[in-house]
DNA sequence: TAGTTCTTTTGTCGAAAAGACAACAATTAA
DNA sequence: TTAATTGTTGTCTTTTCGACAAAAGAACTA
């Protein structure tokens, strides 16, 4: 028996709620949709679907076979296409998501050249903190900080995404340079909002954390804007420190307590992640696009 | 074409790196193996695999195609199998992995009634910290604190995994109450190690963490050891409320400072939380046990 | 270098499985 | 009750897979 052929026309069936209709969807004459599933269901001793002659129902255990069926029909559609694109040039539509501060530092930089190289693929690009999903195919790859999510979801780390306190020489002037760690608190802070609250200041001492926090003085989920307020000196900020080379190289804000380990979050392996679905690697655009990355960030 | 046969020719062949092998291994002539890859290289208009007389080797694009379909193909056994299953009795060994002390505490006690009502399930039962693999049938399901790892795994919260303050009144008649959240930094600890290190006290005021971690007394990654620590007065101890019934009951060990938002986490959900493979649900044994514990526990 | 051996491929035939079409049965709606 | 729609069953045709034999190709040995 030709199960994948069952199990498209069960899944069919389904979705349309009728033999008849999933017939002429495929071309094929009903009897043909009825035999396929009744061969199926005789091979897994069990009624996937209740038919009396006007409506087809799924039965309880069919609902959740289908549910993993059709995951699986997905997955394996997914792997037939991007093998058949393999042979073929770099070309198309690329859907990239981003966060909003890396794609506009990091990335923006970069994808001229990536464009020059590869002028056939048309890039798409959405910038947002929100994650978007991978598998509905809403975007081919993806850039976050964190973790990887997923099993089938492959994460490069591009960089570390460390966080490190800075302020502007006219605030320095103004409040001082703290001399250690706990002296953060003492001092004004400008805040990122993420969705848990305010990020705080943690500090690592001999393998206990302590929040060093200082008073807010502002707090923001708009890097851009919280980065103003730091240039014009209105506190301290913890910043990821790929966004801050040429602030600190033109010396408009100073890296603070190099020494001491700090961070926003207690997990070490805090990264910026490039992450795309594997069987996407094998599609020559995102092959490309995910090669060139690795090369020009990660270096 | 039947590609799924292909498919299962194509990983045999694959694995024994001979099409003659694998032909024996499926009681078929070589041809028949020769010809359905042949055919999936047709469909796929792609080399999978590089054949001189004497040596099958993969192909690049035939290793990355390997991978994924391997996969599908054991996704697609597993709810085969699970559905076969399913309207069979409850029956056979279920293998259940479960945090050390959450096994003892919650676990054991309500086992004696499931194994009551069903005769024919043999628990297999494996207290440890460290997650084990749900993928590679190690286990059916699992008991884990934190939140979901993957799509295809499904996590029922059980209960909340809220960590309170608690000392024996020993202690407290010693060292004194504290009156807030913040006073608890001049007492002495009992700390959990976790593979990040001693898991601190965190305070939430107006949105922002604090840790008002106390002076360690004992650090160990033995949650009996320090309970019994606790009982004997040697410090404060944030504890989870489901292990502490008892104590609290008999006035072993009272509970301090209700009104703070304490923690030893910044992550909200945190909780209990059950974990099984999806399509499991549909094998009985699995079923009557999650719903068992369901039912308990959930209360 | 020639021959042997092992392995994959190709050709041909037979068997099994899927599709096509018509007739039938069953349920719902008018 | 009747007409219409839908799923099933029977029969035939077409396609596809398996079986066996023979051929072709590569590596090892003498």
């Amino acid at each position: 028996m030709d199960q994948l052929l069952a199990l498209k026309y069960f899944c069919k069936v389904a979705e349309t709620g009728s033999f008849t209709s999933a017939a002429t969807a495929f071309s094929v004459p009903p009897s043909s949709i009825s035999r396929r599933i009744s061969d199926l269901e005789t091979s897994l001793v069990t009624h996937l679907l209740t038919r009396s002659t006007r409506v087809v129902k799924l039965t309880e255990i069919g609902t959740a076979y289908l549910e993993q069926v059709k995951e699986i029909l997905v997955q394996l559609e997914l792997s037939n296409e991007s093998v058949k694109s393999y042979q073929s040039r770099p070309m198309g539509q690329l859907k990239i998501s981003s966060m909003v501060s890396f794609g506009e530092r990091m990335l923006f930089p970069v994808l001229d050249e990536f464009s020059a190289l590869y002028p056939d693929i048309t890039l798409d690009i959405s910038l947002s903190d929100e994650l978007s999903s991978l598998a509905n195919d809403d975007v081919d790859v993806a850039i976050r900080g964190g973790y990887a999510p997923d099993e089938r979801i492959h994460a490069i780390k591009l960089m570390p995404n460390d966080f490190i306190p800075v302020a502007s020489p006219r605030y320095l002037a103004a409040q001082g340079t703290p001399e250690d760690g706990f002296a953060l608190r003492n001092h004004l802070g400008l805040f990122f909002r993420t969705p848990r609250g305010p990020s705080p200041w943690l500090l690592e001492v001999d393998d206990q954390w302590h929040d060093v926090s200082g008073q807010p003085a502002v707090i923001s989920n708009n890097a851009n804007w919280l980065m103003k307020q730091g240039l014009e000196g209105k506190g301290i900020m913890m910043a990821p420190r790929w966004s801050l080379e040429g602030d600190l190289m033109s010396g408009a804000l100073v890296e603070l307590l190099t020494d001491a380990a700090l961070s926003v979050n207690q997990n070490p392996n805090m990264g910026i992640y490039l992450l795309y679905q594997k069987p996407k690697y094998l599609v020559p655009k995102v092959k490309v696009f995910i090669d060139f990355l690795v090369e020009k960030l990660m270096a």
